[in-house]
RNA sequence: GGGCCCGUAGCUCAGCUGGUUAGAGCGCGCGCUUGAUAAGCGUGAGGUCGAAAGUUCAAAUCUUUCCGGGCCCA
């Protein structure tokens, strides 16, 4: 065959070295990404990692624990996805990056579950032992872990999935015990109250959500409230109120300095009314009328204005005082009253209901120096009888055990009567909270619960300046970053008002508040006063490490845990209480990063949703600052919400809610993880149809760009590399812009802003890679011979950029870029166990790019009169032209010095001269002193190149090529020889 | 209602401490190529920078108000 060179057939594209890959141009990724992490299984890339990274500097990213019980939505996607990006990028960094997944597994809403599933088997929860009903939960949440941990590591989650942290391992349970026993031990849990929401026929708290909104009709009650000091003696502050039976509890009257008060006098009235003449009543002035009216008042009189100052100054007598009621009822500035309704001033009875216990709390201090007893009153029971602290009324019901209304407002509105306090009554349809079990109307009553002081010196702090959990909280918090900086503020904020931490709640599926108070004397144990405090601790830990936190339910757990260390067993209460699951969450720190080994304690960054400000960050820092007096963090890093597609939020009924299962059986992860890449996580996020597309094409140009390299590398032979010195301006102007990438690429990834990361790659990839320097390549690529050095150069340099952007975009796009990987080295290991590439600074160029920036300035000019030839039809491919470049400007000529511009401009040939231009030459207008007159080739093409030249057919046995083609060619077939000899 | 935050081309984002005709990628229209081909190259059209007022010689960039949206509270 070799001799037969002349023949015109010959099939040129055979002797090109052209690319060659496997690797395909459409991904299918969500067949191909399960695969992928098949291998990562199989080859245990975790413990790899874990291996490689032996004695490195930890980074620890603590996971915040999902809570167990349904599938993922696009939020965890976005959580979990930006986790796992700086966990790998740490990794590729140089550090032991170790992610520990973790769970939240107590809590309220597995118990409704559970209990859902009684009631449709007929069955009652009280019917069943706890430990029974715990074991259920703890069986639920099992199953969602699983289902979840799936979930997660599909989305290309690396960590460690086989010893996740779950808040139900009985270590677990064992830490949170003893952790809540901390704060008893530094005197900072304490006993109080607070009215929860209770419905007496089923005897249980009930959270908000487990209310529904129902029509009732209420007894309602204008009452007279005496002012027994200053200017005002003799007048009443009137009130409104559509639960008499909270009379006993009232302890305060609430107004607003937002609200126009006035004193009026009755001046007519009927005979024998409640109202009568001469009353003087102190009412907002919206609704004085409506309040005559209702009281059937005839004719009254507004006296004078009565101000915010003067009202808060005042104090009232209880309208019962008489039966026992004879402390002073102060005034409160409150937020919470209108002059909407009612009479302008609101009935507060701390014990019942929910903003009258916050204002009577925000007010305490200041009551305390007024004397006044802050203490709330237990006026109910948890059967709905009035109780000792409603004197007058013991015995009363306010709902009876079946539902109904009891006899405690006649009694109270009769009481009010015989006092003179009453002046008018009514009734009122309006929502009322019912039980969504029973369907019964619940109340708000006043019960014991445990709490963390936020205010309170702990127990050996000096005395010179303040220890408390807020001073020591907001301390943290000014020594943590925050990305972004805006969460430091907020957090602040929220530390900074937050009321006493409630830490306890009545329910079964939790962690017990594993302490015993003395009856009598409201002693803890263990607690500061509690001499045989670590031994009991002891025995409870070890009891709940081999048997859980159940050990506290099981017959017999006071004596075994007390017996002994007490004179006297019967004084001891056993709390039965479980802790809020924000307490469980805010102590992951102290049974994951404390207690295993291959993590460490503070964590590097806690990285969650904004909301939890208010959640985790903020029960982890209380947390962490009672038991260890600092952050359990460094640094905390913030996102935000996911939205639709129009900015709003994803709801069932509106149909436009975005879930990750769907997005990868339809995209692949990969997809999903680049939204998140080019998103602005720290604002709300996007998703739907259009956005997700976006990413799709950034996807296929990246992934096709990776593709070509590929295929190029195929002919890459490392040992015929040349020097850097060797290597042509361009080469040397592609390694300075990588260089240069680099510097965009570090300082994003070490903001953790990664759209800045994928932006600068992509960019590099579209503009400088793609559309500039291969198109210009791919000539020296495909058609010198091998021993070419400018090939050579280009296979080097070709080789540096990918290995170069794939490892830097691998923390992204895990299963991509081992893909991509895999093709360029088969048979080795996971790109994930690379470090991420240090460039030299050698590659730095500045003055080579300026020159460059320049001829590429000039290409522009010419590329643009090709185009109108284009246009006008009269080339088509830019090879068909010779154009004539006309350069007046010096310093243009100067960078066009020893450039092939016909190479860059990926013309057959160019003629570049200092001669002015002729009229109607193209000329761009910002770009002075070049004008381009296009011409076309009408020469020989050579069948190899396709460049038309000069020289084609110099070799007279192969008239078809061009010189070098021709060369190039021999030096082929010489190869093809070497290779197969026979 | 309160605290914190956001609103730049169809989409995702740049636009620093205020200073020439507001940028990029993708998408879209048109053309070329057919040796990256369900690819590649070129080129074009898209924005009163949420609205208004103010400060300033000068505002997308500072201030205020309003509109729209989000998280957390109430």
């Amino acid at each position: 065959m070799t001799e037969k060179t002349a023949d015109t057939s010959v099939d040129y594209s055979k002797t090109l070295y052209l690319p060659q890959t496997d690797f395909p141009m459409r991904a299918g990724l969500p067949d191909k990404e399960p695969k992928i992490l098949e291998r990562w299984t199989s080859e245990n890339l975790y413990g790899a990692l874990r291996e490689k990274a032996k004695g490195r500097p930890k980074f620890v990213l603590h996971d915040g624990p999902p809570y167990a019980n349904g599938h993922l939505h696009i939020g965890h996607a976005l959580n979990k996805i930006l986790k796992d990006v700086i966990t790998r990028q740490k990794q590729m960094e140089g550090f032991d990056s170790n992610y520990v997944p973790g769970w939240d597994c107590h809590g309220l809403p597995i118990e409704w579950k559970i209990e859902e599933k009684y009631r449709a088997a007929g069955k009652n929860k009280d019917e069943v032992p706890k430990v029974e009903f715990r074991a259920e939960c703890r069986a639920f949440a099992e199953h969602w872990v699983g289902v979840q941990s799936a979930e997660f590591q599909r989305l290309g989650v690396i960590g460690d999935f086989e010893r996740p942290y779950l808040t139900m391992d009985y270590e677990a349970e064992a830490v949170i015990a003893g952790e809540i026993q901390k704060f008893a031990l530094n005197g900072q849990l304490y006993r109080g109250s607070k009215p929860v929401m209770w419905s007496v026929v089923e005897k249980t708290a009930l959270a908000e959500a487990e209310v529904e909104y129902q029509d009732y009709t209420s007894d309602t009650i204008f009452v007279k409230f005496p002012v027994v000091d200053g200017d005002l003696v003799g007048a009443s502050v009137v009130i409104w109120t559509t639960t008499p039976w909270t009379i006993p509890g009232n302890r305060a009257v609430s107004f607003s300095n937002r609200i126009a008060y006035g004193l009026y006098e009755v001046t007519a009235s009927p005979e024998g009314n409640w109202a009568s003449v001469g009353d003087k009543l102190v009412l907002a002035d919206k609704l004085a009328e409506e309040v005559m009216k209702a009281a059937k008042v005839e004719d009254f009189t507004r006296l004078r204005d009565v101000t915010a100052a003067e009202l808060l100054a005042l104090t009232l007598a209880h309208p019962l005082a008489d039966l026992g009621y004879g402390f002073q009822v102060p005034l409160l500035d409150g937020d919470h009253v209108t002059d909407d309704s009612g009479t302008g001033f609101v009935h507060t009875a701390p014990g019942h209901g929910r903003e009258d216990f916050e204002i009577w709390m925000a007010n305490a201090r200041a009551l305390d120096l007024r004397g006044i007893d802050t203490a709330i009153p237990f006026t109910v029971d948890d059967g709905g009888f009035l109780t000792e602290d409603a004197p007058g009324f013991v015995g009363r019901t306010v709902i009876t055990s079946d539902g109904d209304k009891g006899d405690a407002n006649k009694a109270v509105i009769d009481a009010l009567v015989a006092a003179g306090a009453l002046l008018a009554r009514g009734r009122l349809k309006h929502q009322y909270p019912h039980s969504w079990r029973s369907k019964k109307p619940v109340i708000f009553r006043n019960t014991p619960q445990w709490f963390i002081h936020m205010d309170r010196d702990f127990v050996g702090a000096g005395k010179n300046e303040p220890d408390t959990l807020r001073t020591r909280a907001l301390k943290a918090i000014a020594e943590t970053t925050f990305y972004p900086p805006a969460g430091q503020n907020r957090l602040n904020g929220m530390i900074a008002n937050r009321p006493d931490w409630v830490v306890s709640r009545q329910r079964a599926w939790g962690v017990p508040i594993a302490v015993f108070r003395n009856a009598e004397t409201g002693q803890l144990a263990p607690g500061p006063t509690f001499a045989k405090s670590e031994e009991l601790r002891a025995r409870i830990f070890t009891a709940f490490v081999s048997e859980g936190a159940d050990a506290w339910y099981e017959e017999g757990a006071k004596e075994r845990f007390l017996g002994g260390l007490v004179e006297d067993l019967d004084q001891w209460d056993q709390v039965q209480d479980i802790l809020d699951v924000w307490f469980d969450s805010g102590s992951t720190h102290a049974f994951c990063l404390r207690r295993r080994p291959d993590l460490k304690w503070p964590a590097d960054m806690y990285l969650e949703g904004s909301d939890q400000h208010r959640g985790w960050f903020h029960s982890s820092l209380l947390e962490s600052c009672g038991t260890n007096g600092r952050a359990p963090y460094d640094s905390v890093l913030t996102h935000g919400f996911v939205m639709a597609e129009d900015g709003r939020k994803m709801s069932k009924s509106l149909g436009n809610q975005v879930f990750p299962q769907d997005v990868i059986k339809q995209s692949g992860a990969d997809i999903l993880r680049l939204w998140v890449m080019t998103s602005d996580y720290a604002d709300d996020l996007r998703i739907g149809k259009e956005i997700l597309q976006t990413n799709v094409e950034s996807y296929r140009k990246l992934r096709n760009t990776l593709r070509w390299m590929l295929g190029t590398l195929t002919h890459h032979e490392p040992e015929l590399d040349p020097e850097f010195a060797e290597l042509p301006e361009l080469e040397r102007l592609m390694l300075h812009r990588l260089r240069e990438v680099g510097d965009v690429v570090e300082a994003g990834y070490a903001a953790y802003d990664f759209k800045k990361v994928v932006g600068a790659i992509l960019n590099f990839m579209v503009i400088d890679l793609s559309a500039f320097y291969f198109d210009v390549r791919k000539d020296a690529l495909y058609c010198e011979a091998r021993s070419s050095v400018k090939r050579r150069a280009a296979l080097a340099v070709v080789d540096q950029l990918f290995g170069t952007i794939v490892k830097w975009l691998a923390p992204m796009l895990p299963f991509t870029t081992e893909e991509a990987w895999g093709h360029r080295f088969p048979g080795a290991g996971s790109i994930h166990l690379e470090l991420f590439p240090v460039l030299p600074d050698l590659w730095r160029d500045e003055a080579l790019a300026a020159k460059w920036a320049k001829v590429r300035e000039v290409r522009r000019v010419v590329t643009g009169a090709l185009e109108i030839e284009r246009a006008a039809k009269r080339i088509g491919s830019s090879l068909e032209a010779a154009p004539i470049v006309h350069v007046s400007d010096a310093d243009l000529a100067a960078a066009l010095d020893g450039v092939d511009l016909a190479e860059v401009a990926i013309t057959s040939s160019i003629s570049v001269v200092a001669t002015p231009a002729p009229e109607g030459a193209f000329t761009l207008p910002d770009v002075a002193g070049v004008a381009v007159v296009p011409v076309k080739l009408t020469g020989k093409r050579c069948a190899r190149s396709w460049r038309i030249v000069a020289d084609v057919g110099s070799d007279p046995e192969l008239p078809d090529l061009s010189a070098r083609d021709a060369a190039a060619y021999r030096e082929w077939l010489a190869g093809q020889a070497e290779k197969a000899p026979a």
